[in-house]
DNA sequence: TAGAATCGCCAC
DNA sequence: AAACGTGGCGATTCTA
C-alpha cells in the first residue's frame, strides 16, 4: 500500500492542511508517543488520513505547549468535530493521548479495535491487534517494527511512512467493518460502545484519589492481625506437622494448601480434596483450628490483595489512582478493570472510606437497585415478577410473599432470603443442586422451592428455557442493544449444552446491564460539561463521580437523571430504580 | 528457572 | 463446572 503524506510542521502548514481536512466527513486517525502512559511521555505525532490513501502527519513536538498552543486550534477544531468520524484503532490511547497533551475530547469516535471485539463475539481464538485485524478483514500486511522505535529523535522516513500508514489503513478497514456490523446487525450496539470511549478515558485521566494515611492505618490493624492469627495457627497445626520437634514448632508455610491440608489430615481432620471455604466452612464449627484457618485466609487475601501493593499505583504526578479500563473486559460487554482492579476493592466500610473526594470534595455514588432483575422481568414479560417491582417496596420480601403465598408483612427472614437466593440464582440458571448447597436444605426440597417459584412465575420459567434453547439451537445470544456472543456447541455434549443454556440465560441479562450501564456513561459525561464533576469509578452498576462540594445536590440529579433514562431506554415494563448518595467517601 | 497452570478469593 | 454467570490477581506448584 503507497501512502502519500506530509510532515507539518508549522502553523502556516497546519492551517492550510486542516482547511483541507475539514471537506472530509471520514478520518483515519493515530498518534505517536514517546510512552504508553500519558502522564510521563511525550505526544509526537499526530497522524490524519483521508482517503486514497493521503495523510497529514503533524510533528507536535515542533508546536511548544501543544496543550495551549493557539497554533493547534485547527487540529484541535477537527479532532473535537462531530462532523467528521475520527477512526482509531483502540480509540481509548489516541483520545486519551489527545486530551491531555493537546486539551481536546476527541468527537465522534470510531474504534477498529472495539468493532472487531463486538464483531468476533466472543470466539476466543480471536486476536484485535491492528495487524490481525488487518489481515482478518482487508487482507493487508502491517508492518509494525517501527511502532517500538525512538519517537523522540529526529524523525526517519521510515518512521513518518510507518505513521501515516497507521492512520490511513483505517479508512478502507472502517468500510469492511461497517459492512460487518450491518449484517450482523451490531450497528447499535457498536455506537454505544464508541459513544463511551471518551468518558472512560476521561476518568483514567482524573483517576481517584485514595486516602494513603487511612489504607496504612486500616493495613496496621491488618497487619498486626495476621501475625497473631499465623502465630496461633502455627501453633495449633504444628502438632500435625510430621518433622514436629520437643524443641520447638515445625514451621509450615500458611499459604500452601498441600502443607495446611497435610497437616490437618494428621490432626485428624475429614479433609476434603480442596480446601477452598465452602467446603472447609462446614467443618469450621467443629474444628476450632479450621475456623482459624478460615480466618487467616481471609485477612492474609486482604493483606496481600489489598495492601501496600495498591498504594504503588498512586500517580507522584497527580497523587492519584489511575486504573486501567478495558472497556469490553468481558464477553457480555462488562468492562474489566486492572492496575489495580477497582471493582474488586473489598465491599467493607474499612476499605472504601479510603477512597474519597480530594480537598473536600464531594463523592457522588450511584447504583443501579436490582438491575439485573428488572432485566429479567422485562424480557420474560412475567406479571407476577413485574408486579413485585411496581410497588416499590422490598424485592426480595414480595417475591417470598408470592412464592410461599402469604402476606408481605408476614415473611419470616428466612423465606426473605430463600427468596433473595433464587432471584439472584436464576439469572445464573441456578439449578436445584447448588441451590440444595448454599442454602442447606435438601435436594428435595430445593426442588420443591424452585417448582413453587417457577409455578409463580410461570412466564419467567418459560423465558428462562427459551433462552438456554435458543443459544442452543442458533449458538447466539444477545442483549438489548443487539450485543452478540457466539458459541460453538459441540453436539451431544451434554455438559456443554447444559452451560451453553446458562451463557444463553445470563449474557443477556448481564450483557443489557453492561449496555445500560454504557448509555448511562455518555448521557452523564453530556450532562456534567462544564461543571466540576469527574467521573472515577465505574463497578458493573454503580458509578462514582467526584464534584465540588458547592455542586453536589446539583450533580447528584444529572448522575440519577442520566441512569435512568439509560434505563428506561430499554426497560420499558418496570420502573428503573438509581440511588444515589452524596458522601465524603465511598462508603454506603 | 522463567513462565504456565492451578488454587483460592475479592468484586458485581 | 461446585451442575451459578463475568472478571483480576496473588501465592504456590507444575513444567519445559
Amino acid at each position: 500500500m503507497e501512502v502519500y503524506f506530509q510532515l507539518i510542521k508549522d502553523a502556516e502548514a497546519l492551517r492550510k492542511a486542516c482547511e483541507e481536512l475539514e471537506k472530509y466527513e471520514v478520518l483515519g486517525f493515530d498518534v505517536e508517543t514517546t510512552s504508553l502512559d500519558p502522564y510521563d511521555g511525550e505526544l509526537r505525532l499526530v497522524q490524519l488520513a483521508t482517503a486514497h490513501n493521503k495523510a497529514q502527519v503533524i510533528d507536535i513536538k515542533a508546536f511548544p505547549n501543544a496543550k495551549t498552543n493557539p497554533d493547534l486550534e485547527p487540529l484541535r477544531k477537527i479532532l473535537a468535530s462531530k462532523h467528521s468520524i475520527k477512526i482509531a484503532h483502540n480509540a481509548k490511547f489516541d483520545t486519551k493521548w489527545s486530551k491531555h497533551h493537546l486539551g481536546v475530547e476527541t468527537g465522534n469516535v470510531f474504534d477498529t479495535y472495539l468493532a472487531s471485539q463486538l464483531i468476533s463475539a466472543g470466539e476466543q481464538d480471536r486476536r484485535h491487534s491492528l495487524a490481525e485485524v488487518a489481515i482478518f478483514f482487508i487482507g493487508q500486511e502491517l508492518d509494525k517494527t517501527q511502532q517500538i522505535s525512538d519517537w523522540n529523535a529526529e524523525l526517519s522516513t521510515e518512521q513518518i511512512e510507518y505513521a501515516a500508514k497507521d492512520a490511513a489503513i483505517m479508512i478502507p478497514l472502517r468500510e469492511k467493518m461497517v459492512e460487518k456490523l450491518k449484517q450482523d446487525e451490531l450497528e447499535n450496539v457498536a455506537d454505544l460502545e464508541f459513544n463511551c470511549v471518551v468518558p472512560i478515558i476521561a476518568m483514567e485521566l482524573t483517576g481517584i484519589f485514595l486516602d494513603k494515611n487511612r489504607w496504612n492505618e486500616q493495613l496496621d490493624k491488618i497487619k498486626k492481625l495476621q501475625i497473631k492469627l499465623a502465630d496461633e495457627l502455627q501453633d495449633s497445626l504444628s502438632a500435625g506437622v510430621a518433622q514436629a520437634s520437643l524443641f520447638g514448632r515445625a514451621e509450615i508455610n500458611l499459604d500452601s494448601q498441600t502443607q495446611v491440608s497435610d497437616a490437618l489430615k494428621n490432626l485428624g481432620v475429614p479433609m476434603p480434596d480442596s480446601t477452598r471455604h465452602w467446603e472447609l466452612q462446614p467443618l469450621a464449627a467443629d474444628y476450632p483450628v479450621i475456623a482459624k484457618l478460615l480466618e487467616y485466609r481471609s485477612v492474609q487475601k486482604s493483606l496481600t490483595s489489598f495492601g501496600d501493593n495498591i498504594l504503588e499505583f498512586i500517580k507522584s504526578e497527580t497523587g492519584r489512582i489511575h486504573a486501567d479500563f478495558r472497556q469490553i473486559g468481558a464477553a457480555t460487554g462488562r468492562m474489566s478493570c486492572n492496575k489495580p482492579n477497582l471493582q474488586q476493592i473489598p465491599h467493607g466500610d474499612e476499605y472504601r472510606r479510603c477512597f474519597r473526594g480530594e480537598n473536600g470534595r464531594k463523592l457522588i455514588i450511584a447504583d443501579y437497585s436490582q438491575i439485573e432483575l428488572r432485566i429479567l422481568a422485562d424480557f420474560s414479560d412475567d406479571d407476577n415478577f413485574i408486579e413485585a417491582f411496581e410497588s416499590g417496596a422490598d424485592f426480595h420480601a414480595i417475591t417470598a410473599s408470592q412464592v410461599f403465598g402469604i402476606s408481605a408483612e408476614n415473611v419470616s427472614a428466612e423465606q426473605r432470603s430463600f427468596a433473595k437466593r433464587l432471584n439472584f440464582g436464576v439469572v445464573y440458571g441456578i439449578g436445584a443442586q447448588r441451590f440444595a448447597l448454599m442454602t442447606g436444605v435438601s435436594v428435595k426440597e430445593a426442588e420443591n422451592m424452585m417448582r413453587r417459584y417457577f409455578g409463580t412465575y410461570t412466564k419467567l420459567d418459560s423465558y428462562l428455557r427459551e433462552a438456554g434453547q435458543n443459544i442452543v439451537k442458533n449458538q447466539v445470544a444477545r442483549t438489548a442493544t443487539g450485543r452478540m456472543l457466539r458459541l460453538r456447541i459441540p453436539e451431544n455434549d451434554y455438559k456443554a449444552i447444559a452451560s451453553a443454556k446458562r451463557y444463553g440465560i445470563n449474557m443477556p441479562i448481564q450483557g443489557t446491564s453492561a449496555d445500560i450501564l454504557k448509555r448511562a456513561l455518555r448521557l452523564l459525561h453530556n450532562g456534567i460539561v462544564g461543571t466540576s464533576a469527574r467521573l472515577v469509578n465505574i463497578v458493573h452498576d454503580e458509578i462514582v463521580v467526584e464534584t465540588d462540594a458547592n455542586e453536589a445536590e446539583n450533580i447528584a440529579l444529572i448522575v440519577e437523571k442520566a441512569m435512568v433514562a439509560a434505563g428506561n431506554e430499554i426497560v420499558k415494563k418496570v420502573p428503573i430504580k438509581v440511588d444515589v448518595k452524596i458522601a465524603d467517601e465511598w462508603a454506603k
